[in-house]
DNA sequence: ATTATCTATAGATCTATAGATAATGC
DNA sequence: ATTATCTATAGATCTATAGATAATGC
């Protein structure tokens, strides 16, 4: 398990096909994007790119992980008694900065996401994490569960992804303005209301 | 512009792809299906499918435009002046009537809706009619309206393609409770607030 | 010697387009 | 005669896999 030559070397071309392929599908688009053009990029023959990734698809997929963890971090590193507002407004700020300059690749990357997720959930992702947040904003009586946590948590999600792709398509406002609406929408619509 | 004999058969031949390409879909998922096997069940060559279908995502965006219409039909045959939780039940009966059954392709359907709307809403969808809906409830003052209505609709058709997803993987749950509760959530949340 | 990484190659599938056929409009 | 629909074919691109090379562990 040691960082071997090997690692390093295998790694490095890993990196390098996913960044050549993220190039090739801001200039032509994800869905007119060459494996070839991707690997003459990388310097690598055409196959390299299927031993690392089994297909395009992937390559998004990886780009959805490796945004991920920024905001699993953040949200972790907030006391397991902060206000739901702010976990949300953590959320946000973190999606705000990691995809406001990617802009072209948004849609894909959230077409990609809805079919990995849908197959195969990660146990340790922002679902997840935003699940155990949700049932315990429950417990406390600040939250009205309608539905299972865990569901409430992909509305939510969702919720923000829906939000980036209409903002995607709608020039003009910021993203952070509309996701924060979003989430004061969400806030508002779970909240136990007093009635 | 008449009903020629070469419409008749061109509509038909057609109407025998889609079909067959949503058989093949339900049967090999969408990724897998073959273009093949769809113009074999449809008895046309390989290349028909090709001059009726841009591409196999073209199907489902034609099985989108087909699920949207009753839909829109439904809202337009509500009142100008009706309640906005009556629309918005009215979305979510038609979306389960439609979906419930289809589980299949609701995940690869939504992820094309995703890219076929960004690219070209329809002017004439259900979009703007909720978009229009979503402004007079701000102008009776049901509704606060935190972006414009149309980014407002978006959100919330958006919002009932994710619960469709999320649907689609947590087995047990019924569709049109998930639906209503997500209307619920949205419509308490975007609800102009006494205080 | 064995294994992981990458390359070369063959076959499958898709895409672009030239051509055939039959319906259409003059 | 012209055009729309569909077919046949050629070339592009992808996918599966056999093989080459060099690092690894014994």
């Amino acid at each position: 398990m040691a960082d071997t030559t090997r690692d390093r070397q295998r790694e490095a071309t890993r990196q390098r096909l996913y960044e050549a392929a993220l190039g090739i599908f801001r200039r032509d688009g994800f869905r007119d994007a060459r494996v070839d053009d991707i690997t003459l990029v990388a310097g690598v023959s055409r196959t390299a790119f299927y031993f690392h990734f089994p297909t395009k698809e992937d390559v998004l997929s990886e780009l959805m992980r490796r945004t991920e963890q920024p905001i699993c971090d953040a949200v972790m590193a907030l006391p397991q008694d902060a206000e739901l507002a702010l976990v949300l407004d953590t959320v946000t700020e973190w999606m705000n900065r990691v995809w406001q300059d990617e802009r072209a690749l948004i849609i894909d990357t959230m077409a990609v996401g809805l079919r990995i997720e849908a197959g195969s959930p990660q146990p340790n992702g922002l679902r997840a994490l935003l699940g155990n947040r949700f049932a315990r904003a429950a417990e406390g009586g600040m939250l009205s569960l309608s539905q299972r946590p865990e569901m409430l948590a992909d509305l939510y999600l969702l919720g923000c992804l829906s939000t980036m792709v209409s903002w995607a398509q709608h020039e003009g406002s910021s993203l952070i303005d509309s996701l924060t609406a979003a989430n004061r929408l969400f806030l508002n619509g779970a909240r136990k209301s007093p009635n």
